[in-house]
DNA sequence: CCCGGTAAACTTTTT
DNA sequence: GTTTACCGGG
């Protein structure tokens, strides 16, 4: 067969991506060749005339979306547009804002930002000093809302997290509203709100969009799942895909039961299963199978494969996180002897903290590598202050924004002068950027303090007017130029100062850049950097080993799969262990692990690990039991002694009182080696006891901040004249 | 108001 | 080990 959108389909996956109208549910398997039946499924609804703009595809990530749409144009379509649930949600409600109260340009939080709010709101309320954090309270704040519940289904009164977030629920909603600002999960509900209070609206969408897909449906939490029912009737072309056995974000309010009932939700559902897996062995198919077999919540699925048995999945039980690390380093040193691809090979761990470990591990071996996750380009603070003053030029409403920035750089309007203003703005009617351009308002803060607000308004002024004729990379050249923010970034004298100049620098080419592209304009871009996550920037140096957490794999495959931390309480994590739900999940998470492999997997553990500065006893994880006998083999190390390495805690906990006299004895301008860092030359020294620490510049050029009673510095000589 | 120093908390997982 | 928040002197 020589029509590219059926060719090599098995019998399942043609009935899946030739179905027609009526309500569709694909249960795909791992590995059973999901995304090429979702993309061919568009492509040939296009090639029968539906338009591009009347097919809905949502996804969870920007990865995903991208992925497909480019596939899509593979076989010939056109460009659709495929978007996460949450962009989509954002680009709706941009055009309909005003219905909700809501300015065309509004600011989305983010989760950093939403904390932001949260504090300064329970500053207003006098609701700190309960030493109540912003990020529980804002956490509580999101699960309900995922979970379309309200404070009085908490359990009431039994702690201070309770009383605050029912006290600060509903002025949080005003503040935002207040602020013309949306945190994430704002987005949905918002739209959904919309859809349900303006029927005449709501038909309008269902008119536009009259062929829907959703992808990881498993994942889709009550607020999308009412949200798709608004959109699609019970009759509609909806086509849903996912796997409940990999359903994996619980935590932030999926129901597995979206995907379990959805027959009943819209009967006459079609279901197509897709049981053939064509990425693994047949092996690795077996182990991850017999572990999710014990999941009790399950909807019947069995997966197969004609593949080749393969390798046994290799189990490695280290002494300790050091020897699990250079285990795993020699080994892939070994695989890539053998011809693999650096890119073939990934790290998978429970959480992020878990991967330090090995970075040095990778480091000391000379082998590149790439931690994906982790802090994004966007979530760093240079980026975020110049973001923030963008979004105060589109939304003058955002006080958050403003109060970030107002002494950034500092520029002599302290605390104290902030509150005064905010307050007199207030009375007034005006959010803080507009008391900032009212000269009639800066009577009551300090002359030094008028003077610089005088300074501030005029940039800002500015970069309004640059955002006008010059766009996005108007207003940021605006903004550079105006508050000297690069050399501020760029003169602190720490060794990020070059990473922060090329940040920037990245942040302005990527505005330019996007200008170049887009039509939006300002607006356009940060509602575009908003919903952005660490993942979505692909920076192409060649491959590298990439490194992630389980979460982050979900979606990919590597020939070489290595999975490290299976430890009773990292994986399964300590916090899931007291409810069936919990572990359940967990196990979820190691099937998933487990199914992204092609060729070979590789498990670790420790017997001991260092958590919070302690070292605990580890218990091999309870899923490391799980696997079948006759799927597994010991690994044999190398490391037949293994060498016990310098840092492991032996030197000061052995003999800690001469490790203490050393530490006396530094100061600055000695010359001092550290067991990982070589030899260097100390700048500075702080504190006292046991929290006494240095500065030391070493050899690489790099200073670091370390704790004497930890790094274990000795002293090499006085060399004075560095 | 700013900065340096000191102490404490911190580690699920993400749009 | 790291990072952040708070406190007190200049």
């Amino acid at each position: 067969m020589s029509d590219p959108i059926q060719k090599d389909l098995n019998e399942q996956q043609a009935a899946a991506v030739m179905h027609g109208r009526g309500p569709l549910m694909v249960l795909a398997g791992a590995g059973s060749g999901k995304t090429r039946v979702v993309t061919r499924r568009i492509a040939r609804l296009l090639r029968e005339g539906v338009r591009g703009s009347e097919i809905l595809a949502m996804t969870f990530t920007n990865k995903a979306a991208g992925e497909m749409a480019h596939r899509v144009q593979d076989l010939g379509g056109p460009f659709v547009r495929i978007a996460t649930f949450h962009s989509a949600c954002a680009r709706f409600l941009r055009a309909d804002a005003a219905l909700l109260g809501y300015p065309e340009h509004f600011t989305i939080y983010d989760t950093y930002d939403r904390d932001s709010a949260i504090r300064s709101l329970l500053e207003d309320l006098g609701l700190d000093r309960l030493k109540v954090k912003p990020s529980a309270v804002g956490s509580t704040i999101s699960r309900l809302k995922n979970t379309c519940m309200s404070p009085q289904d908490l359990a009431t009164g039994s702690s201070d997290l309770a009383r605050v977030v029912e006290q600060v629920w509903q002025p949080y909603r005003d503040r935002m509203k207040q602020l013309g600002a949306m945190d994430f999960d704002d987005l949905l509900l918002n739209f959904l709100k919309l859809l349900r209070e303006h029927p005449d609206t709501a038909e309008q969408y269902r008119a536009r969009f009259s062929w829907i897909l959703v992808d990881e449906f498993q994942d889709t939490n009550r607020v999308q799942y009412d949200l798709l029912r608004e959109l699609a009737p019970k009759d509609g072309n909806v086509c849903v895909v996912g796997d409940p056995d990999q359903s994996i974000y619980g935590f932030r309010g999926a129901e597995i039961r979206n995907i379990l009932d959805f027959e009943d939700d819209y009967p006459g559902t079609t279901v197509v299963r897709l049981e053939q897996n064509y990425r693994s062995t047949a092996v690795i198919l077996r182990a991850a199978e017999t572990v999710i077999a014990n999941n009790k919540q399950r909807k019947h699925k069995r997966l197969r494969t004609d593949n080749e048995e393969g390798q046994p999945l290799y189990l490695f039980r280290a002494a300790g996180a050091a020897e699990e690390a250079q285990t795993i380093a020699d080994r892939i040193h070994g695989l890539l002897g053998e011809d693999v691809s650096l890119d073939e090979i990934a790290i998978f761990y429970r959480t992020h903290w878990l991967s330090r470990s090995i970075e040095q591990a990778l480091k000391d071996k000379g082998i590149p590598y790439e931690i994906l996750g982790g802090l994004s380009f966007f979530e760093r603070r240079e980026i975020k202050d110049l973001l923030a003053y963008l979004r105060v030029l589109v939304n003058p409403l955002d006080d958050v924004s403003m109060e970030r920035v107002i002494n950034v750089p500092t520029r002599g309007i302290g605390k104290s002068s902030v509150d005064k203003l905010k307050r007199a703005g207030h009375e007034a009617g005006m959010s803080l950027r507009e008391a900032v351009g009212e000269p009639s308002l800066h009577a009551i803060v300090p002359p030094k303090a008028r003077k610089a607000l005088q300074q501030l308004a005029a940039v800002l002024d500015k970069a309004q007017a640059a955002t006008a004729s010059l766009g996005a990379h108007g207003a940021l050249a605006a903004i550079l130029e105006g508050t000297d923010y690069l050399n501020h970034a760029t003169s602190l004298g720490d060794p990020e100062d070059i990473a922060r100049e090329e940040n920037i620098q990245e942040l302005v080419s990527d505005v330019t850049a996007f200008d170049e592209k887009n039509e939006e304009g300002l607006g356009g871009y940060l509602q575009h950097v908003s919903l952005l996550t660490s993942q979505d920037r692909a920076q192409d140096d060649g491959p590298r080993v990439q490194m992630m957490t389980v979460h982050a794999a979900k979606g990919l495959e590597f020939d070489h799969v290595f999975l490290v931390g299976l430890d009773e309480g990292v994986f399964p994590s300590m916090r899931s262990v007291d409810t069936e739900d919990g572990i359940e999940e967990e196990r979820r998470l190691m099937y998933v692990a487990i199914t992204r492999g092609r060729r070979t997997v590789f498990c670790s553990s420790a017997k001991e690990r260092m958590i919070n500065g302690q070292t605990d006893r580890m218990q091999p994880s309870r899923f490391w039991k799980e696997l079948p006998k006759d799927c597994v083999q010991a690994y044999e190390s190398k490391w037949h002694s293994f060498e016990q390495e310098p840092d492991s805690g032996e030197a000061w906990s052995v003999d800690p009182d001469p490790g203490l006299e050393a530490t006396v004895a530094i100061q600055r301008g000695l010359r001092v080696r550290h067991d990982l860092f070589g030899n260097g030359v100390v700048r500075s020294v702080s504190g006292r006891g046991g929290s006494m620490r240095a500065v030391v510049r070493f050899l690489d050029g790099v200073e670091r901040e370390l704790i004497l009673e930890y790094a274990g510095l000795k002293v090499v000589d006085h060399g004075a004249d560095w």
